[in-house]
DNA sequence: GCCTTAAGGTACGCAGCCGTATCTAATGTT
DNA sequence: AACATTAGATACGGCTGCGTACCTTAAGGC
């Protein structure tokens, strides 16, 4: 395959990381070889290694790529109980979902760089922003649903730390019957909001 | 090496079980090849393949081997809070704690076959056994701590899902502090403990 | 239009692991 | 003591991915 053009530069840059990008959701990090790549973008493992000497570059530049180009959307309601399962939902569809589930498969990419997913999403979230929950009792507590008093952190994002944990066992987003119940069971009634129970 | 006694049947059995364990924990799911565990065993891969034709039957078999011996401990202080700190922190130490990170070392094992951790889980836990926070909440009861009221399984079970979320996120068994937080930050106050808060 | 840069292609040797075949010799059984 | 079994050793061809070296040719800067 001769192509007339050849691509350069932050085009070709590009390309490459989308393809590998491809390549890790489609055959996890096991299959996320130089070889299958260049392959999958039309390139060749030199023009690769010319950029990323390691596989561990390789993949940390391809997921700063993808990861902040897809937040989490944030529903507004007007209710703190339908505002938070929405967010769940949310959480677990699209590309925030895969994300987390990808990050299981990273586990081999964690043991050998002696990192963890808590590290990795450490260093991809923009410091200091305010995570989804504490957004949402943020709005809550200005509707007067509920009053403003300092809560933990830990209980604050306690429905998403409940909901990423799911996606460990299962390997597959939960659905919204497990985010009522995390919500329903477990969220509201802990936080004190008045019409649970 | 040629050894005078020839291993055979089960004793030749458990060694190259116990020697795939060896890689398992120390080269995680990825080093777990039929060349290693032979080479580990001292014996030869056709030996081997004479016994589980695929790395998936070994993988099980290793597994099953180890996970029962191997019981989370259920302290007994007479006081619920002590109960359930002491048996978190109990989780997270020992073979219990280790097979739980070495689940997430098997995210390639569940791509490949399907599964997940929770299968897994379902398959090597004993059907129709309480839980260690039933059993917690079970003897609270017993001593008037609490009312003997009925409370859904996402609650009772909550510690240890959150304790196994920051194995997964840490890739290291949590301190005591984490268990504690756990405790008195979500879990009594949800379950309705009267000396919480 | 010349010249530097870098993409693209090919090839090399190396290593690890696969799955199987074959032979031997130790072991436990009868 | 003869025998069936099977552990243990070795070897095979094959595959995939590694990392590097090399040459060519297209692209962009001047």
């Amino acid at each position: 395959m001769t192509l007339k053009s050849r691509r350069r530069g932050p085009e070709l840059e590009d390309a490459i990381l989308d393809a590998a990008w491809a390549v890790l959701i489609e055959h996890s990090y096991a299959g996320f070889t130089y070889e299958a790549i260049a392959a999958r973008a039309g390139t060749s493992r030199p023009v690769l290694y010319r950029r990323w000497a390691q596989r561990e570059d390789l993949l940390l530049a391809t997921i700063r790529k993808h990861w902040a180009a897809h937040p989490v959307e944030l529903p507004d309601t007007g209710n703190l109980r339908d505002d938070a399962i929405g967010f769940l939902r949310n959480a677990g569809a699209g590309r925030s979902g895969m994300m987390t589930m990808l990050g299981m498969q990273l586990a081999e990419y964690f043991r050998a760089t002696g990192t963890s997913f808590s590290d990795l999403r450490q260093h991809l979230l923009t410091p200091g922003q305010r995570t989804g929950f504490e957004r949402l009792l943020d709005r809550a507590v200005q509707r007067g649903e509920l009053p403003d008093v300092p809560r933990p952190p830990r209980v604050v994002n306690l429905p998403f730390d409940l909901f990423r944990h799911e996606m460990f066992m299962t390997m597959r987003p939960p659905g919204d019957e497990i985010a009522i119940e995390i919500i329903d069971q477990v969220w509201l009634p802990l936080i004190g909001w008045p019409q649970a129970r």
